[in-house]
DNA sequence: CGAGGCGCCCAG
DNA sequence: CATCGCTGGGCGCCTCG
């Protein structure tokens, strides 16, 4: 349908007021009546022009009001801004439309690719438009009132919605995706929580100078202090509109399989806990009464926490000795009593909490106390928005009839299920006053407590019913420094993990293995064994659980390496990982979870302790990450240290000079450990092949193809066994080749298809130590029988043929495992 | 009897 | 639409030398 409008229907601004506008307003003007006027030139109006010319004629009436508030001195504050404002909105489009213009906003009437709205308003979007504005500041109308009442253009951030993120956001869940690792992590709750907790662990070590670390004799006071549903709460910020003492609110991704990370007390009230699904905590709502799920804003998290630990550094209350990070919302923080004052804790407690909420907006209770353990109590007790103090010898009944078994640190839902059916379930213990009960009245229990769930414990928990703390949790205090040290490095994924192919695994370990080497470098270590931990989903599990990408039911698997030297080094990890997976028989597409820990991490020994002796070895050397190696080429000449290069014969100098520069570093970092270990057992090997070259003195010259069962025919995957059966077969087949003639060309042809498949199917490691086992039978025979036609043959073979296809792969093949070669074969 | 591997458990 | 089930450490049992 088309719409025919004659001319002039356009208002026009008088020439008065037009004298008025601003430069910018004036040129805006021209240009809109420009456009008008271009589609009235038009013979025909689409539905589209006619609303696009309403909208031009909206906002002429829009800036005749704007005009006439400038004159009369309203500050105008949105100069510059556009304003779209999407669906329905409190304050209502009327009121905020008003608002704006007459404080110097453009109201956007009508969003079109031509006039790009710099801001929307926006209360609720769904997802798809959501998507749609990905790329446009999207805030509550809160910006709009808010700004107002100021006086002046507040930042937008601070009314964005959690979901308006710089980037847009696309979902990446194909564990394919290069980004799906970084995608995952960003939206994981606990990668967040996890990751959070070392840096602020990592802190405490380098912060250590502020601290003063109680000795033995000192008598304390604990303050345990927590933000009440710190998640819930934060989101919640985000939403004026809800009332987080009173609206139930739960912080989540999803509506149905979706964990709870964080529920406020209203939601609790109804049963709802941490942890529970979506759909589950639904079911606890009577009639009526609506869930909010809200997202999560972990940025916004970060900030509140970091105002959080500002405070408890610097206020004006209390000067604490110790203050240790327990996670991202959670601090334990120590003073030293002094025996001149007795501070009033309940005061020191109260301002602190006022401080921490002025800044942050969110509510922290406190638990306080002489010991660690009731200084937990306490917090329990306190939760939510008040404090608790309680010292351990002021402990009564009372007291520990509103204590759960749960609140005691170490207890969990196992430990809980199995003290009550040593109790034979009857009555399920409530409170510790009630285990305390049964342990007063049977004094066995103890001793069945010990055997069930452990010594440690059941001495901890008999310690915290007198409110005492057990010298593990002490460390804490006392030697916060050896506490705090990390010990390992690892990364767990068990969500999203579906891949098809070999090919696939190896990416994603190489991606894994790039995280954990960045890690290991920030944190100057070296790794000295290497787990690798394997979900595997159950035989009579579903192929896809209840949840969405999840990884279902799972028997693990694991396989580990010890490394014998430290490494640090991306591509001997990540090969040395590769290899672990095709230990355990776990199809890629049965695999449903990864998780890879480097333990017994050692320091890189500094550059300095190199620099005394003058000289540093190849080795050493090759072992700095890549990125550096060249500043320090730079740096060790101007002091004039010298790179030991390693030495190698004349053979194995033609080897590596036909190879690419990276392979043939590695290779000759190789070589100097090849170089020890024959050194050591060579008469050994020599007497072995001698009796080997004996025993195949009846077969024929023509060894492989002789039959219709080559031995390359029965090679299976994962079966090691056959492996090393194939490399010790053409050990003996070189060996018994390298003088006169040479293999016969039709078992080359054979053994090339064999490297063919063991190429294609990516199995680059088997290749280079089938080479490198090559490699080294021709250089034991090379003092004999280097003239030789067969060495000869054999040499061009290992450096034409061989090599090559180890380039082929090369994204799986960045070094070699050193210690794993096997001369026993 | 100590060292170390493995697996469970727990916390945020 | 879904959904983002991490990660470091303690403890106890077992095995090995």
């Amino acid at each position: 349908m088309t719409i025919r409008t004659g001319t002039g229907t356009h208002a026009r601004m008088e020439d008065s007021v037009l004298s008025q506008l601003s430069d910018d307003s004036l040129l805006e003007y021209i240009a809109d009546l420009s456009q008008s006027q271009s589609q009235l030139d038009a013979a025909d109006y689409t539905r589209e022009q006619y609303f696009r010319e309403k909208s031009a004629r909206q906002q002429q009436q829009d800036r005749a009001l704007q005009e006439e508030n400038k004159q009369n001195g309203v500050p105008q504050i949105f100069g510059g801004c556009a304003v779209y404002i999407n669906g329905y909105t409190k304050p209502g489009r009327l009121q905020l439309h008003e608002t704006l213009v007459r404080h110097g906003g453009k109201f956007i009437h009508y969003l079109s690719s031509k006039r790009k709205a710099t801001h929307i308003v926006a209360t609720n979007m769904p997802l798809k438009k959501r998507k749609e504005f990905a790329n446009y500041k999207v805030v509550t109308p809160e910006w709009i009132v808010e700004s107002v009442k100021a006086g002046k253009l507040l930042p937008w951030q601070s009314f964005a919605h959690a979901w308006d993120d710089k980037q847009p956001k696309i979902a990446v869940t194909n564990c394919n995706d290069p980004n799906f690792l970084n995608n995952f992590f960003q939206n994981s709750r606990l990668h967040h929580l996890s990751n959070w907790k070392s840096n602020l662990r990592q802190n405490v070590l380098q912060l250590n100078d502020s601290f003063r670390v109680p000795k033995k004799k000192d008598s304390l006071t604990v303050f345990h202090i927590d933000f009440d549903c710190f998640f819930a709460s934060v989101a919640a910020l985000d939403f004026p509109n809800l009332d987080i003492d009173s609206d139930p609110i739960v912080v989540c991704h999803g509506t149905h399989n979706s964990d709870i990370s964080s529920c406020n007390y209203a939601a609790r009230k109804y049963g709802i806990k941490n942890g529970m699904w979506v759909s589950d905590a639904k079911g606890f709502l009577p009639q009526g009464v609506t869930l909010n799920c809200l997202p999560y804003n972990f940025e916004k998290i970060e900030a509140k926490s970091a105002e959080f630990y500002s405070i408890l550094r610097k206020n004006d209350f209390i000067k604490f000795d110790e203050i240790l990070p327990i996670s991202i919302d959670e601090s334990i923080c120590v003073k030293i009593s002094q025996s001149s004052e007795t501070p009033n804790l309940r005061d020191i407690c109260q301002n602190l909490r006022n401080e921490i909420y002025k800044s942050t907006n969110c509510t922290v209770s406190i638990g306080c106390s002489d010991t660690l353990i009731m200084s937990r109590l306490n917090l329990k007790r306190a939760k939510p928005k008040s404090s608790f103090i309680l010292f351990h010898k002021d402990v009564d009944d009372t007291f520990l009839s509103n204590v759960k078994l749960s609140d005691i640190p170490g207890v969990g839902s196992s430990t809980i299920s199995k003290i009550n059916a040593l109790n034979n379930q009857e009555p399920i213990l409530e409170n510790v006053l009630q285990l305390k009960k049964v342990i007063n009245a049977n004094k066995s229990f103890i001793g069945s407590m010990t055997a069930t769930v452990g010594n440690k414990l059941t001495k901890k928990i008999l310690l915290s019913l007198d409110g005492k703390d057990d010298d593990e949790s002490l460390k804490m205090i006392y030697e916060p420094i050896n506490f705090f040290e990390r010990k390992s490095l690892s990364i767990d994924i068990n969500w999203g993990i579906r891949f098809n192919s070999i090919h696939e695994v190896d990416a994603f370990i190489d991606i894994c293995t790039k995280y954990l080497v960045e890690k290991l470098n920030e944190l100057k270590k070296k790794t000295s064994q290497i787990n690798l931990k394997l979900l595997k989903r159950a035989p009579n599990a579903p192929i896809e659980p209840e949840k969405y990408l999840g990884c279902g039911k799972c028997d693990s698997m694991n396989r580990n390496s010890k490394l014998g030297i430290p490494s640090n080094e991306f591509g001997f990890l990540t090969t040395e990982i590769k290899h672990n997976y095709r230990c355990v028989s776990c199809p890629p597409n049965e695999l449903r979870g990864i998780s890879i820990q480097f333990i017994k991490l050692v320091d890189v020994p500094s550059t300095k302790d190199d620099i005394s002796k003058r000289f540093i070895n190849f080795e050493t050397f090759q072992n700095l990450p890549n990125d550096v190696k060249p500043g320090f080429v730079n740096e060790l000449k101007k002091r004039k240290i010298q790179i030991k290069e390693p030495k190698v014969n004349k053979y194995q100098e033609s080897f590596l000079n036909e190879i690419p520069t990276q392979l043939r570093n590695e290779i000759k970092k190789d070589l100097i450990i090849n170089e020890k270990i024959k050194n050591s057992e060579i008469d050994r090997i020599y007497a072995k092949q001698v009796q080997r070259q004996n025993s195949l003195m009846n077969s024929k010259n023509h060894l492989l193809g002789n039959s219709n069962e080559s031995i390359f025919e029965s090679i299976k995957f994962q079966n090691e066994t056959s492996f090393k059966k194939i490399c010790s077969k053409i050990i003996a087949w070189v060996d018994f080749t390298v003088k006169d003639n040479g293999p016969h060309p039709k078992d080359l042809e054979l053994f090339e298809n064999y490297l063919d498949k063991l190429s294609d199917s990516n199995r680059v490691p088997l290749i280079l130590r089938i080479s490198k086992l090559i490699s080294n039978e021709l250089n034991l025979k090379s003092l004999k029988y280097s003239n030789e036609n067969g060495f000869q043959i054999w040499e061009q073979q290992l450096i034409k043929t061989i090599i090559p296809k180890l380039m082929k792969n090369k994204h799986t093949f960045q070094t070699v495992r050193k210690l794993d070669l096997e001369f026993d074969l």
